[in-house]
DNA sequence: GACATAAAATACCTGTCGGTTCGTAATTTT
DNA sequence: AAAATTACGAACCGACAGGTATTTTATGTC
């Protein structure tokens, strides 16, 4: 019922949504309240089925380059789901979001960029990235690169291409000269 | 009448724009057929105020970190228009888009990736870019960096920040080692 | 089995969308 | 100046949005 709602996230009316699952549309108002709950339930069902595996992996005690290569990978995956990327749709159209989802939407992308930014400082100690790039700025791009590659994905673009994008993209954050 | 349209791009509808511009709905159809038609005027004026500048510059003789700097600073400026991009945003919902526009605003964003590929070209035969990197994968490159940049803008993020993580991400273009 | 009650679905409300009809005012032609 | 033509705009159309009131259906109790 919540499930199989991957598929069309946003620009899906509620009673599509009821036509297409099989209920009533007070039974949708009975369950989520108002459209904003139901949205906002649905970024909580992403945070859950997507976003909190992403943290983990971000802080697993493995090397850098790595890392990146399970994210791009699991990433630019066809795999299941249909390559929609519902927080960064969500970011672009920040104006028509209630505010409960909106609430919830920045507050899962602060667990990321600081996810992110923990993860670049732990790679910084390592030696594995440039030491002169302060962390909030790589946060800032690691977010900005990663949010492009699904940008891209959703769009339809050949995968292989964004992914040697998004590796050409990284070789920024390596270490200065050598 | 076709000019104070760049504030609301998408998501405003030809009703509204009526009532801002003080013209008769039937008025618009008289000109411009349907939606579809008035988008890609709307596009059109785009394309002539901002992307032939933009591809001006980027055929400019001059040291490509100095070429990157301007359109960086252009695009980045919180001058005049509200900073959002037209093209961006239309690209980002293709669905919803008429085969008028749709086909527009491909030929633009063709327009560019071609701009790009030769900007880049020329700077690799100046030696001031990685000479290993395929153009056609640095025209990509490019024109997702930019393109977020765009995004970001529109999003009301803090330009220097903007600023800041697009340098960053440049970086990714610099010769290898020395 | 009769009846009160809780749950769910049908049918409806209001508002806006893209798009159009048609009466009228302005303009031209003679 | 009268007739023919064009340009304009108020009102309207069907479709569909988010949201709700009312009727139906199922259930528990005596």
């Amino acid at each position: 019922m919540t499930s199989l709602w991957c598929d069309g996230v946003r620009d899906v009316s509620i009673n599509e949504i009821c036509r297409r699952a099989n209920v009533s549309k007070p039974g949708v108002y009975r369950e989520f309240g108002n459209e904003d709950g139901l949205t906002k339930a649905v970024v909580d069902l992403y945070r859950a089925t997507v976003v909190a595996p992403l943290v983990e992996v971000l802080a697993l005690d493995k090397p850098f380059s790595v890392v990146l290569d399970i994210v791009l990978h699991a990433v630019t995956e066809p795999s299941g789901k249909p390559a929609g990327c519902l927080v960064a749709e969500l970011r672009s159209a920040p104006g028509r979001l209630g505010p409960a989802t909106a609430a919830k939407v920045s507050a899962v992308v602060e667990e990321m960029r600081q996810a992110y930014e923990q993860w670049f400082r732990r790679a910084q100690s390592q030696g594995e990235v440039d030491g002169t790039v302060s962390p909030a700025l790589a946060a800032h791009f690691i977010d900005t690169q990663l949010t492009s590659v699904l940008l891209q994905m959703r769009l339809g673009t050949d995968p292989g291409l964004v992914r040697a994008q998004a590796h050409l993209a990284f070789r920024a954050l390596k270490p200065a000269v050598a």
